[in-house]
DNA sequence: CAAAAAAGCGCACGATCGGTTTCTTTTCGT
DNA sequence: ACGAAAAGAAACCGATCGTGCGCTTTTTTG
């Protein structure tokens, strides 16, 4: 069992990468299997359908995505650089280890928001549980901690400004958009600091 | 030619509705025709292409986009309230006037993002002019008007918080997501406007 | 009101969709 | 080294995709 387990992770990464560009269901067997040098028959052999391997691909999107930003910076102490590396980190995801066709999340994000179902349903909570630790980690800005309200709308604008960042970098082909991003970023961290 | 333009117009809100929902390369002429009424070829009697069509679709939701949020603030005098009644009618766009299945325009950018092509390029041109007209808006904030720059990025913030109040708010389900953007937004345009 | 034009339907086409079946090859535990 | 089990290929299924063609119905116009 460990040829298949090999091939099972190029497919995931194949597919993953297809789903960037063209769309998590704009994507068919097809498209991957032929991606992936085999046949449509063999992809079966890892997955029991469609719909299966499309969980498959974002759940690994979603432990790809906490290896790249959280695990590299779990060991720094709380705090406000450890807050700026996550954030450059998420910039870094969406730029460079996501070169071809951006962050699979967030366009499955997207395409998911109103079609209700299990896929939905998990992508959601694996977000939610990234939005915990986020308002965790801006609560950790300050000695004593902030309350959580304000760390929670802080968390809220820092994604936003990433969101922001996707949009204008990759839509709007804004070459500004990273430095925007980092500018914003930073100045909500002043201003949420220090009070008044 | 009264008829026919009629016809036409419940094909580009039928479909805009569908494609919001269901993506926009996810929508079947099948499936536009028969919430419309109609028979697949006669779609083709008011488009030469599915292409043709998704593009009459994106640029007529782009219109309506401006007679929604731009309309109604323009005799208004350039400044604060005016950003403020902007900020609100787009948020009113996403969660009011598209209920079902949120901004076309919004998630159409996210499908776009790396499908290179005549109807990337056409919305890529709306959005850019709409965000000139932010950009110059939040130059008006304050008198002497705000330089380029910090207009610029103002409008880039202006422009996250609406991303982030619609992740939020659609995909999360976060019942204080408008409270959140409108706050963050208050606390902006606050900020902007008085130096230091 | 008649003629012309527009609107719309039914049908069939080739391609592709997700998925299955049958069969061959490769891999791996023993 | 051998047999079982996994991996994979090829052909195929019914359904659906976008799109033409030919016809009828409706609407507009002179």
């Amino acid at each position: 069992m460990r040829k298949g387990d090999a091939t099972k992770a190029r497919i995931l990464a194949e597919a993953g990468r297809l789903a960037a560009v063209n769309g998590l269901f704009n994507t068919s067997l097809n498209d991957v299997a032929e991606r992936c040098g085999l046949s449509k028959s063999g992809l079966f052999k890892h997955f029991d359908s469609k719909e299966a391997m499309q969980e498959s691909v974002v759940m690994d999107a979603c432990d790809r995505f906490v290896d790249f930003v959280w695990a590299p910076v779990q060991h720094l102490p709380a705090g406000r650089s450890r807050l700026e590396a996550i954030f450059e980190r998420q910039l870094d995801w969406e730029t460079v280890e996501n070169a071809a066709g951006g962050c699979l999340i967030m366009s499955s994000a997207v395409e998911l928001d109103d079609r209700p179902g299990p896929l939905r349903d998990k992508l959601h909570d694996r977000l939610q549980q990234w939005r915990r630790i986020l308002t965790r980690e801006m609560m950790a800005l300050t000695d004593p901690p902030l309350d959580y309200e304000t760390a929670k709308m802080a968390a809220f604008e820092m994604n936003s400004f990433l969101l922001g960042h996707a949009n204008a970098g990759r839509f709007m082909r804004d070459g500004d958009a990273r430095e925007a991003a980092r500018a914003a970023f930073r100045r909500l961290l002043d201003r949420t600091a220090k009070p008044g």
